[in-house]
RNA sequence: CGGGACGUAGCGCAGUCUGGUAGCGCACUAGCAUGGGGGGCUAGGGGUCGGAGGUUCAAAUCCUCUCGUCCCGACCA
């Protein structure tokens, strides 16, 4: 491809409505131009891009024996009411009348789908495991589309559906995918992580994700760095570090209007660890409370009350918690509160005295101890935090922020069950179908990409996902012997397959450079005068910024080593993935 | 959904407080010169000032409503 002929509306300026490194690049290079919030076109270097994310995606899920299927991203809603999806979305799922006033909505994924599909087709146990997949646009209302592609209402995914006949065949159509989806992210050249994760509105038992450590992350892992334990932290667990408490006095204490952990440490001096926080939940079914007790230095992850409570919870009302406990939120505390569930806190220790709230306005109560307290029940139901103590090491725990490429879930029967998908065993009896849901994003393995390998001339692409491996840049189109020169390489390397992009246009050779830095194809080989004195060109490596001068004769073949080298790094690390021993 | 900010040419912005017929840089068109890191000169084209209503002799500017965009939070594969 000629540049002349190209459309790469590149801006030199950083669009004002843009935060984030890969969205201000991806705007910059001309790589995105959005429609509206969260909904981009794909211009056509971008599009060059994606078609080979795609194209690894499906060598990878082919080695796994998967098959690729297209479904309809119009559904009926019944289909969606058979799981009691269509409630549990909520919002987030687009829904609209056709011309008979009947009520459809846009899929945002696919489960449903497939177990329908499932259900209508396999009736034994000599038909399974199955894996089918799908690499389609799917619709999500997002409360906050952002973050350029990272975050968006209309997007790519590669979906995985894998039905078993047994809990093994899941376990290993699990693990398969969970190797092709380690090749596939490492042959996209992403640096990445694979962390434990709770499952969410999908429902199910394991469930893992691959994470790119980013700053514009909107996920948070927990990572220990001696160890290499690694979770997200809606599930991570830790060790909270211990202070040496001192004996607090058992006593009734005036503080007006001293409602936060901030406030009441300050006020009555104590240390916020040797504070309790109280903090009322409403079972949404039985309009029961919970009280929740963590260390006043600690948050409460309510995805693990959830867990052990086990039914919908939602923070009480304001009201609601005067009617439980007759205070204020600010001021509510677990003693004299009778018949209320306890749940605590492992990280507080039963014998230290603690202040908290008194069950009145106004007062905080000083020197309770939770082993006075009768039927407290003890769990980790707290945030694990930077700085915690690793649970599997003792190391320290350090929180960072990432960017969810893929996701990868044991379903088990959810979806099965609900939609009445069975086959028949060896004995003749029915059972549900055991299934198996992974996803993967690939507008985010672009802007992940992006994110992780870019310097402030712009973006630098990993070469197996570039969008033009080579670019060759005449910096003089009016001087006859550059131009010549530039178009039989360019022709040469053509011939030869490569992906290559000519820069043709009549500019000077500094919009030239900045254009080419900013776009980031791995090789840049530039024709000029410099160099053409001795009959040669440059060869610039976009990584390393090295820059060789090789004659004539030997360029193309030069190129053509350099990009070698460049695949062969990457094809050497996904080697060895494939030779782990099967999981 | 709560809090904040912003909508003026394709992009980035000034002008709004203090009302008086819309400007700068980049990009674009034509020409000249130039040719190794967004360089120079000359001449041009392009804007219902997000939209609607109101106040006023007069509104980008003041008032009301509305739509859109971004950020923080809540929520979220």
């Amino acid at each position: 491809m000629k540049w002349t002929q190209s459309f790469i509306p590149t801006l030199k300026e950083d669009p004002a409505d843009a935060e984030i490194i890969s969205h201000k690049l991806m705007i910059r290079a001309g790589l995105i131009k959005p429609l509206m919030a969260g909904v981009y076109t794909y211009l056509p270097l971008a599009w060059k891009s994606f078609l080979k994310i795609e194209n690894i995606i499906r060598e990878e899920m082919d080695r796994i024996s998967a098959q690729e299927i297209l479904m309809p991203g119009l559904n009926p809603i019944e289909i969606w009411e058979e799981t009691g999806r269509n409630e549990d979305m909520g919002n987030e799922m687009y829904r609209l009348k056709d011309r008979r006033d009947r009520t459809l909505c846009l899929a945002p994924t696919h489960e449903e789908i497939i177990t329908d599909l499932a259900r209508g087709e396999i009736r034994s146990y000599k038909e399974l495991p199955q894996i089918w997949y799908q690499i389609q646009t799917k619709f999500r209302d997002e409360p906050r589309p952002r973050s350029g592609l990272l975050r968006v209402k209309e997007f790519a995914m590669k979906d995985s559906y894998t039905l078993a006949a047994t809990f093994e065949q899941l376990d290993e159509s699990y693990d398969l995918h969970a190797r092709a989806y380690k090749r596939i992210f490492t042959r996209c050249g992403l640096e990445y992580l694979l962390v434990g994760a709770a499952s969410g509105l999908m429902g199910g038992s394991a469930s893992q994700e691959f994470m790119v450590l980013s700053p514009a992350g909107e996920d948070s892992v927990i990572v220990c760095e001696k160890c290499g334990y690694a979770d997200n932290m809606e599930i991570a667990t830790s060790k909270a570090v211990s202070y040496e408490s001192r004996e607090l006095e058992s006593k009734l204490v005036h503080t007006p209007n001293q409602r936060t952990i901030e406030e009441v440490s300050a006020f009555l001096d104590i240390p916020k660890w040797q504070l309790v926080k109280s903090l009322l939940y409403v079972i949404e079914e039985t309009g029961q409370p919970v009280m929740a007790l963590v260390r006043g230095d600690h948050k409460l992850n309510e995805a693990k009350l959830n867990g052990i409570i086990g039914s919908v919870l939602r923070q009480a009302e304001p009201e609601e918690a005067k009617g439980f406990v007759g205070a204020d939120i600010g001021f509510i505390g677990p003693h004299d509160v009778e018949s209320m569930r306890i749940i605590a806190d492992t990280a507080i220790d039963p014998e230290m005295t603690f202040a908290t709230g008194a069950n009145q306005n106004d007062y905080h109560i000083t020197g309770l101890k939770l082993s006075q307290l009768r039927s407290v029940e003890y769990a980790d139901i707290r945030m694990a935090d930077e700085g915690d103590i690793c649970s599997q090491c003792g190391g320290t725990l350090s929180m960072k922020n990432s960017v969810e490429l893929g996701h990868i879930f044991k379903l088990g029967t959810k979806y099965s069950k609900a939609m009445g998908a069975t086959f028949l065993d060896e004995e003749g009896s029915a059972h549900p179908i055991i299934m198996g849901s992974y996803g993967i994003g690939l507008g985010r393995i672009m802007a992940a990409a992006i994110e992780l390998y870019h310097d402030d001339d712009g973006i630098i692409w990993p070469i197996t996902i570039a969008p033009y491996d080579v670019l060759v840049t005449i910096i003089n189109v009016t001087d006859e012997k550059l131009n010549s020169t530039g178009h039989q390489i360019y022709q040469e390397l053509k011939s030869k397959s490569i992906d290559v992009l000519l820069d043709d246009r009549d500019d000077r050779p500094g919009v030239k450079f900045k254009d080419a830095d900013l776009l980031g194809f791995p090789i840049r080989v530039t024709i000029g005068p410099r160099a053409m004195k001795e009959d040669c060109l440059e060869i610039y490596r976009r990584d390393t910024k090295e820059n060789i001068k090789v004659k004539l004769e030997d360029a193309v073949e030069k190129i053509l080593e350099i990009r070698e080298s460049l695949f062969r790094s990457i094809n050497e690390k996904t080697a060895k993935i494939t030779e782990q021993p099967k999981i």
